[in-house]
DNA sequence: CGATCTGTTATTGTTGACAATACATAGCCG
DNA sequence: CGGCTATGTATTGTCAACAATAACAGATCG
C-alpha cells in the first residue's frame, strides 16, 4: 500500500527524475489527485481554495497552481469566479471518455507494431503471465489487477513511440480512466475475456501486424464500453450540488 | 448589478457565453496565444514573468496563471525552477502531432457520420464551397484558407456529439496545429487535393457510412503528414536556447 | 592555461494582505 | 404569503514583498 501510493505520486507528476527538485505546488498535486482517485473527496465536492490551503500548510498561491495542473488533466471543473470541484462524469461523458481511449489505444496499438522492441515484446508477455496467475487465485487484489491492466495498455503507448500520444493518453487522462474504472472493472467474466483480448494484441503486435492490433485494441475498448453502456445510468449522476 | 445577475443566467447555459465575466489571467491567455501563433514570440524563446508582467501591466499571479493553461495548451514547456519557454515542436514531434490527429480526427469522422444533423451537413456543404469559390481565384488571402480548413475539421468534431474528443482536439491542441501549420500549408496542389479529400469525406458523412469516413479522414491527414515528412528536417530545428 | 570553487545577480517559488465578485440570509413590498 | 431586493458574509481574483533556487562571473588553485 505504501509501494501504491509512491507509484502514484510517481504518476501524478510525470516526467520528474527521482531527485528533482519538487515544488509545494507539485507535492499538493500528488495527495489532491491521490485523494480525487481513491474517493476521499468525492465527485462534485466543492474545493475551497482556504480550506484546502490550511489543510496542506501552504498559502493559496502553490494551491491554485495546483488545481490548474488538475483541470488540465480533468480532474477538476473550475468557472470563473465560482471555485473548483470535482469533476463529476455522467453517464454520457463516461462514455465519451470510452470513445476518446478507442481513438488513441487503437493509434497506439497499430503504432506499436511497427515500432516495439523485442525486449518489449518479452516485457509485455511476462506481464499477461502475471495476470493469468493473479486470475487464478481469485479475489487476489483486485486493485493490482487493475493496475496490471492499465499497465499494459501504457506500456503499448509508451512503445507506440509517440510522446505526444503517450502524454495524452497516460497523463492527460490516466488518473480519470483510474476513478472511474473502479466502478465497472470486475464484472462477472470479463476479467478472463479482457486477457484473452490482450493475449490477441500481444499476437498481433509480435506479427508485426498494425492494422490487426488496432482492430483488436478498439474491439478490446469498445467491450469495455458496452458493459458500462448496459449500466443504469443511475450509478453516475451529475447532481452534485453540494 | 442587475446586469450581471443576467448575465450569470446565461453563462448558467454552458459553452457559450457572449459577454462571460473575463479574468486578467483570460486576456493574457489570449493575448500570449495570438503572439505566439502568430511569430511575435519565436518557439524556444525564454519567458520571463517580470519581463511579461510588466508588458501586460499585471503582477505575477494572474500571469503564472495563464502560463500554467499555455501549457495545458502545450503552446509553452516549462521546467521548475528553471522557467518558461515557448514551445519548439521537433521534425518527429511535429510528425507525432500529425499522428495524434490521425486518431482522434479518424474517431470524429466515424461518430459524425451516425450522429450528424441534416442542417450541419448543409452548413459543411456550403463551407466546402465556399472553399472552392476561394482557391478558384488563387492567391485570395491564403488566410482564410487555412481557418477555412480548421473550420471543416472542427465542425466534424463539433458534429461528433462527443465533447470531450471535442476538447481534446480544438482546445488542446487547436492552437499548436495553427502554428505549425503554416509552414506547410499550400504547397503546390495540395489545396484542390485537399478540397477533393474533403468532400470525399463529406459524401461518406451524407451516407451514415462511419467506417468510410474514418479511412477517408485519416488518409487526408497522412497525406499532410507525408508532405511534412517530405520537407527536410532542419526547417524545424530544436536548437533555439536563446 | 584550464577547471573548479565561490560570491553575486537575476529569476522563480511562496506568502499574506487587499479588492472584487458571488452566495446566502433576512427584510420589504405587492 | 410569495417573490424580489438589499445587506452581510464567504470565496475568488489580484497585488507587492520576501525567500529560495539557479544561472553567471570572477577569482583561485592545480
Amino acid at each position: 500500500m505504501i509501494l501504491t501510493q509512491i507509484v502514484n505520486k510517481m504518476v501524478a507528476s510525470p516526467q520528474i527524475t527521482p531527485t528533482a527538485t519538487t515544488t509545494l505546488a507539485d507535492r499538493i498535486l500528488a495527495d489532491l489527485t491521490a485523494e480525487i482517485v481513491e474517493g476521499d473527496l468525492s465527485p462534485g465536492e466543492k474545493l475551497r481554495e482556504p480550506d484546502l490551503a490550511r489543510r496542506f500548510g501552504t498559502s493559496r498561491g502553490p494551491l491554485r497552481d495546483a488545481l490548474r495542473r488538475l483541470e488540465s488533466r480533468r480532474l477538476v471543473v473550475t468557472t470563473p469566479n465560482a471555485g473548483a470541484r470535482v469533476v463529476s462524469l455522467s453517464h454520457e461523458q463516461l462514455l465519451a471518455l470510452y470513445e476518446l481511449r478507442e481513438a488513441l489505444e487503437g493509434q497506439t496499438a497499430r503504432l506499436a507494431a511497427e515500432r516495439i522492441s523485442a525486449s518489449e515484446l518479452g516485457e509485455l508477455e511476462r506481464l499477461l503471465d502475471t495476470h493469468a496467475a493473479e486470475i487464478e487465485r481469485r479475489n487476489g487484489r483486485e486493485y493490482f489487477r487493475q493496475q496490471g491492466d492499465l499497465d499494459f495498455h501504457f506500456r503499448i503507448a509508451k512503445a507506440s513511440g509517440n510522446a505526444l500520444l503517450y502524454d495524452t493518453l497516460c497523463v492527460d487522462h490516466y488518473q480519470l480512466m483510474r476513478l472511474y474504472r473502479t466502478k465497472f472493472s470486475n464484472r462477472f467474466g470479463r476479467p478472463n475475456r479482457a486477457l484473452a483480448e490482450h493475449r490477441r494484441v500481444l499476437d498481433a503486435l509480435k506479427d508485426r501486424d498494425g492494422e490487426l492490433a488496432e482492430l483488436l485494441m478498439r474491439r478490446h475498448i469498445r467491450a469495455a464500453r458496452d458493459t458500462i453502456a448496459a449500466e443504469p445510468s443511475t450509478s453516475t449522476t451529475n447532481e452534485h450540488q453540494l
